[in-house]
RNA sequence: GGGCGAGUGGCGGAACUGGUAUACGCGGCGGACUUAAAAUCCGCUCCCCGUUCGGGGAUCCGGGUUCGACUCCCGGCUCGCCCA
């Protein structure tokens, strides 16, 4: 099934007119292929990045420094580098370690909170912990605790998402506990909030509803004290919201150094980053290779027994209780002790669908290299990645994790660069239209789909590819519509017949012509630079507008002009190009021209045409040579007869000049409007006009 | 709930660093060719008012900065995307 799907694409993508080097096609569900997940996989173990608690994890935090410094060196949409900032999370703040105890509780315990603003401590009025936070299980009031341990068993049944989402209306708990603020010595209340997840912050929230409008907000829903009896003397730091004064940064020292003094606290960057989750129960994934054996326990498959390779069975076996469907494969999942040659077993997890794209730019440089992911040489040359398109939807998972794994590769010095993309283009999806009106019926997981193939057929790969790109912007989601296509077809057929009814009709090329020439490669150069391709589309059909309309007789456009034309547009039109290139009579290779240039210089006009504004109003144009010198220009102006209509030849009292744009000409109120003059209080209105002549009766022209 | 982004004609969208809004295309209307239709070609097409000239109003809404704002700033509304 696999096959057929990668036939039926690489027909569409050939009929489509796509170039793609075949030869470096690499298909991740071939077992000689994903066997570089599982070396990979072995690699990480190796170095200590895996981790098997509760599932298989893999260290990503040990890389979140190297993750969000490296950003600064891509050129990447800042959009995406956001996204991806935020994603790793960041934050410069305290790990404060607190007393916490309770009324029954003999003893202190100890409990770690994060804050970043620290400075504020004294501010500080209670507790949140996590529901999974490991001190509940020691000093919850026994009064509380029946409704404590429902309240967990609750939050056991949430998604991170639903627990995020309550952010507003947080529920919880007190514990009876308390924990002390070690400045102001107060016992501050022990609350479980669902809202607070396990693994940021320590799990445990410090309250300040005088700094944190959410913490107030939670503190005023269940009567929590908001604010400290005395008013300490770091109330007056100013609220300047990143708290990037200095004078709330020497307060945070000042506090910072005592409370390090006493061992209570030390600087800690907090991620919101955590460690990934590299482990799914399903047939379709490359296998984890470990073999898990009675006597030596977990143990990596040799390096040299790769890959592992997924059984090959009739039908899927059913799953049960969640464990992998290969748990169910007897035969395959039977194996011997890579350490003690005992029976042993294979891990059924497999690896998530994220990992083969983390490798897969290495490896299509050699796919057919046997002794290593590719041969050194190759990447030496090709990598990182000069460009890499791919959707916005990549901007936080796949594009975090092949980073990671770059960064990994470096340091085992696979690679000589950490980073794996330089550059990066977000393409938009095309969407079918209604697809969220109707996102069941057996439609793709992102709505309804549009397939190509329909219209190859109708209108050919030419007028398809252009459709495409002049549907809007290549960055933005579109929806799909066919009406556009034919005007697509359209503009190709008009194409052909203009070019080849001027071919041998030439018999100059005038400076309009080459004019918009140039003009032509400008656009449409600058448009694939910016990736803004659909003005090329629009800079095609105006220059086919121009060629086949009044303004231009056939004499006057030369070969050259429309061979230019054609180089153009081969990468848009490659069918109709290639087409073209034979009609012109040309008989090199089209596909290794080179790329126009223009000639800025030419494109330099001798003459401008200017706007001419009366106040607000345009009122005229007036052509000028390019240069002319600004009074000049207004006396020209004055003596337009729209613009003496007007003002009656009155010199303005102010004059805005835009080179090569515009001219503007400013007159006060009175000298334009006659009427309002005549019944215009006599005191005058202070406006300051430079030339202070209230003459209210300008004649007409 | 959070993060990010976007709102321009009937529709997709142009507008370079704040400088003549609506390029290009679709759709619509009118015309040419045709016995007729399709296809093709030509013209018109932001809205309102007056017959053309013309006048007024429009870039989601409300403020601000500026001679000048689709563009910059503040506030609001709506929509989209993403959330291991």
């Amino acid at each position: 099934m696999v096959r057929r799907g990668i036939e039926k694409m690489r027909e569409q993508l050939l009929g489509f007119g796509a170039l793609v080097h075949w030869d470096h096609e690499l298909n991740s569900s071939d077992p000689e292929s994903y066997r570089w997940s599982q070396w990979l996989f072995l690699k990480l173990h190796q170095r200590g990045l895996v981790l098997h608690d509760d599932g298989w994890k893999i260290k990503i935090t040990d890389y979140a420094e190297a993750l969000h410094s490296g950003l600064k060196q891509l050129k990447w949409p800042p959009r995406t580098k956001t996204l991806q900032r935020n994603w790793i999370g960041r934050r410069e703040g305290s790990r404060l370690t607190l007393k916490a105890s309770s009324e029954l509780y003999d003893g202190w315990e100890e409990v770690d909170v994060f804050s970043w603003r620290i400075d504020a401590l004294a501010e500080a009025t209670f507790v949140v912990l996590s529901p999974e936070h490991a001190l509940l299980e020691n000093i919850v009031d026994s009064l509380q605790e029946e409704d404590v341990r429902d309240y967990q068993e609750r939050a056991r049944a949430l998604s991170d998402r639903e627990r995020l989402t309550s952010r507003g209306t947080a529920d919880g708990v007190p514990t009876g506990a308390y924990v002390l603020n070690p400045v102001t010595l107060n016992r501050m209340p022990i609350w479980v909030s669902s809202y607070v997840l396990p693994e940021i912050h320590f799990g445990a929230i410090l309250g300040i509803p005088g700094v944190h409008h959410a913490h107030k907000e939670f503190a005023e829903r269940f009567g929590l004290p908001t604010t400290v009896g005395r008013s300490p003397s770091t109330r007056r730091r100013r609220r300047t919201g990143r708290g990037r004064s200095s004078e709330g940064g020497e307060g945070r020292r000042s506090i910072q150094a005592v409370l390090e003094a006493r061992d209570l606290v030390e600087s800690h960057i907090d991620w919101k980053l955590h460690d990934w989750t590299f482990e799914r129960q399903r047939f379709w994934g490359e296998p984890i290779p470990i073999i898990e054996c009675p006597e030596c326990g977990q143990l990596p498959v040799p390096e040299d027994q790769l890959p592992v390779r997924l059984p090959d069975v009739e039908r899927l076996p059913e799953s049960v209780d969640g464990a992998s469907p290969l748990a169910g494969c007897e035969d395959w999942l039977k194996t011997s002790c890579p350490g003690c040659g005992a029976d042993a077993l294979r891990c059924t997890d497999t690896m998530p669908d994220w990992i083969a794209s983390c490798w897969a730019h290495l490896r299509v440089l050699d796919p057919s290299g046997t002794d290593e992911i590719a041969a050194a040489d190759l990447i030496g040359h090709w990598n990182p990645v000069n460009l890499c398109v791919g959707g916005i939807e990549h901007a936080e998972l796949h594009l975090l994790y092949v980073r990671f794994i770059s960064h990994f590769l470096a340091d085992l010095g696979v690679t000589h660069r950490e980073e794996p993309y330089r550059r990066l283009f977000n393409q938009g999806r095309i969407r079918a239209p209604g697809s969220d009106d109707d996102p069941q019926d057996g439609f793709g997981p992102r709505g309804p789909r549009v397939l190509a193939g329909d219209y190859l057929d109708k209108h050919g790969a030419d007028a398809l590819r252009l459709h495409l790109l002049f549907m809007g912007p290549p960055q933005d989601h579109v929806e799909w519509n066919e009406e556009g296509l034919r005007g697509c077809a359209r503009f190709l057929q008009r194409t052909h017949e203009a070019i080849l009814s001027r071919v041998g009709e030439g018999r100059f090329v005038s400076r309009n012509v080459l004019v918009a020439k140039h003009l032509l490669i400008r656009r449409v150069s600058r448009a694939i630079r910016n990736f803004r391709l659909n003005k090329a589309v629009s800079a095609f059909m105006e220059f086919v507008k121009l060629l086949r309309g009044d303004q231009l007789t056939p004499e006057e456009v030369d070969r050259q002009t429309l061979k230019t034309f054609v180089i153009l547009l081969t990468p848009f039109a490659p069918h109709m190009a290639h087409e073209l290139w034979e009609g012109i009579g040309e008989k090199g290779n089209l596909d290794e021209e080179a790329w126009p240039e223009h000639s800025e210089e030419l494109l330099q006009p001798t003459d401008v045409e200017l706007a001419v504004f009366v106040n607000e109003k345009l009122v005229d144009r007036l052509t000028v040579e390019l240069d002319t010198p600004k009074n000049q220009i207004i006396d020209l102006a004055l003596q337009l007869d729209s613009v003496k209509s007007i003002t009656g030849g009155k010199p303005a009292d102010r004059v805005v000049h835009v080179p090569d744009r515009l001219l503007k000409l400013l007159f006060s109120d009175e000298s334009t409007t006659p009427d309002s003059a005549a019944e215009d209080p006599p005191d005058d209105s202070p406006q300051d006009s430079p030339q202070d002549s209230p003459q209210s009766s300008p004649q007409q022209a």
